[in-house]
DNA sequence: TTATTATA
């Protein structure tokens, strides 16, 4: 069957708006276009696709939104039915919650806790701070079903708060389970309640989660990092097992990187939220006010805290320059010193141009060995649920991997097949599996919704380089975002052993594909540090590099830092205004007169 | 225009 431009252009702008609803809340009309252009390889006029978009946009499917850009310059762009709703379901489930609980202690023994825990630790060296005790104790004696804790980097909430009030819980009966959203984010919290920690995606299938009326509460770290439709199922599911949600999280720093900004949003709406905004992490008076500073887009007081002794800041034009510039910082450290310090780039071209440095220096002081192991490294193609269902957005040498079994197309769930062929007009894709044997996946019609994309990427480890996993991998104990030392190579048999972070050495066999999801880490993106505490951090901040240089940034790079952070910049004058023109908000795809009706409905209840 | 997690 022959599709007609029509249907053409009907399937084009559905996979357009598929596609960047899944990323953002509101997107631009203009991107809408552009993207169902691509999509049709220009065999759609652009009147066919504009009138495709009005027509959803009378039926409904497509909601006029005002599309702010990074800047804040509006432009005429839409929402979608599904992405309200997500956010309304939410909303409602907290404003529903609000008022319903006994809660755990009275005013008077949330008191006596709180100074117990509080002399205990004072005995142990550290004294709590005022935010601390006061949000232990709001925590205890709350009323509400969902309850946030906002606190900024570095006010130790964990350790203090969540360990009391988890302790506490579990006293009076509750059952306590330690969630983010990150497998890595999942163990530190995990650790630091003296529990397992566990993801949200997979909690949420546990029969734990499915079971009702049990006294339970649900402690969710980095709680700005999910999505609005992440946050609405997790909700769901606390609602139906009957949880209490402790939400904790900073919406200063990094949000998700699916749409919405729920953690703001229900802050927003009045969900009760105890701050906690006193830094203890820096030991360096300067560095702790360049955080206060980055927290509030200040970068100029920022920069200036730095040079006042918080660390430095360097200016150098070309991008080649300041790479340099920071790899000259990097390696003149000791390695002990080295082993204490981030490196922070944005992008993910920058970090490889400036591992490829600090690598090179470090073969050249024979701190890396001579001898190298050059394998092919499995990349995450990062692919949203709509590109994965074309077969356009796959790429010969591409490695998929499917998590369930498909018996009758001889695919088993796990197995690395690679792709060997891609017909992207007719929607089909070759697959080979370890044996050379083919397989014809039409990914339209299976398999989409399970497959996970990697793409080839060629990488030499040398003993001595550091690198992290890129995949979690249950039955090996990895963890993605774990890091590691190369310990020993054997170029002959393709293989290596590393020593984890957590202490556990594995032997790689980088011949096969599990053992392939591998990156070096002696450079990382922001995202990837978020969460990560350091004595120093170098920070390579391009004010012109408009989609990863902002606020968020520039307040998570620098409050990783216990005593020092090191900017390297292209031009500091266009950088502060740059921070202080970007905040890095998510929109919502509610407005906020939405927002305000269902708080009436939520208080009409409560 | 660019970062990226999780799951069956």
């Amino acid at each position: 069957m022959v599709a007609t431009p029509e249907m053409l252009a009907r399937q084009a702008v559905a996979f357009a708006s598929a596609k960047l609803a899944e990323r953002e809340a509101v997107f631009a009309a203009g991107t809408l276009a552009r993207e169902a252009g691509d999509f049709a390889f220009g065999k759609v006029s652009h009147d066919a696709i504009a009138s495709v978009i009005s027509e959803a946009q009378e039926r409904g499917e497509l909601v006029p939104r005002i599309f702010r850009d990074r800047r804040g310059t509006e432009y005429a762009g839409f929402t979608t039915p599904r992405a309200i709703e997500i956010e309304r379901t939410m909303l409602r489930i907290e404003a529903a919650g609000r008022n319903m609980l006994q809660p755990l202690a009275s005013p008077m023994g949330a008191a006596r806790t709180v100074e117990r825990a509080a002399r205990q630790s004072a005995r142990a060296g550290f004294a709590w701070t005022e935010d601390q005790k006061r949000s232990t104790a709001d925590l205890l004696v709350s009323r509400d079903r969902v309850i946030a804790v906002q606190g900024y980097a570095g006010t130790a909430k964990t350790t203090t708060v969540l360990a009391t009030y988890a302790c506490e819980a579990e006293r009076r009966g509750l059952t306590v389970t330690a969630l983010a959203p990150t497998a890595s984010a999942a163990t530190v919290l995990g650790e630091a309640l003296g529990r397992r920690g566990d993801t949200v995606a997979r909690h949420l299938l546990t029969p734990e989660a499915r079971m009702t009326g049990k006294d339970a509460v649900w402690i969710v770290d980095e709680a700005s990092l999910l999505s609005a439709h992440d946050m609405a199922r997790l909700m769901a599911g606390a609602d139906k097992a009957g949880a209490r949600l402790v939400l904790v999280g900073d919406v200063r720093q990094l949000g998700s990187v699916g749409a919405g900004a729920a953690f703001a949003q229900l802050q927003q709406a009045g969900m009760a939220t105890t701050r906690l905004a006193e830094i203890v992490r820096q030991t360096n008076a300067e560095a702790r006010e360049a955080v206060l500073a980055s927290i509030e887009g200040h970068a100029g007081k920022a920069l200036a805290a730095l040079e006042r002794g918080g660390g430095k800041v360097i200016e150098a034009a070309t991008q080649d320059e300041r790479l340099r510039a920071l790899a000259r910082e990097y390696v003149a450290m000791a390695p002990a010193e080295r082993a204490r310090t981030l490196v922070i780039e944005p992008s993910r071209d920058g970090c490889d141009r400036l591992t490829g440095l600090i690598r090179g220096q470090l073969v050249g002081r024979g701190e890396l060995s001579a001898d190298a192991v050059r394998f092919t490294a499995l990349e995450p193609k990062g692919l949203t649920r709509a590109e994965a269902r074309e077969a356009a957005s796959y790429a010969v040498g591409d490695v998929v991997r499917f998590n369930r079994d498909y018996a009758g197309r001889s695919v088993s769930r796990g197995e690395a097949l690679r792709i060997s062929a891609v017909d992207p007009e007719r929607g089909r894709i070759g697959l080979e599996d370890g044996r050379g044997r083919p397989i014809d996946w039409h990914p339209r019609q299976w398999g989409a919704g399970t497959v996970e994309v990697f793409e080839p990427r060629p990488m030499e480890l040398r003993t001595g380089d550091r690198v992290q996993l890129t995949r979690n991998d249950r039955e090996q104990g990895r963890v993605n975002g774990l890091g590691g030392t190369v310990t020993g190579i054997e170029p002959g048999t393709a293989s290596a052993t590393l020593k984890l972070a957590n202490g556990r050495e594995q032997r790689l066999d980088l011949t096969d594909a599990r053992d392939c999801h591998l990156r070096h880490s002696w450079v990382q993106t922001v995202y990837a540090a978020q969460g990560q505490t350091a004595e120093r951090v170098l920070i390579h901040a391009d004010s012109r590099s408009t989609n990863l240089v902002d606020q968020k940034l520039l307040y998570v790079a620098v409050s990783r830092a216990r005593s020092e952070a090191i900017v390297v910049t292209d031009d500091r004058e266009r950088l502060v205004r740059a921070v202080y023109e970007r905040a890095g908000e998510k929109q919502t795809a509610m407005t906020a007169s939405d927002v305000r009706k269902t708080k009436a409905l939520g208080a009409a209840l409560g």
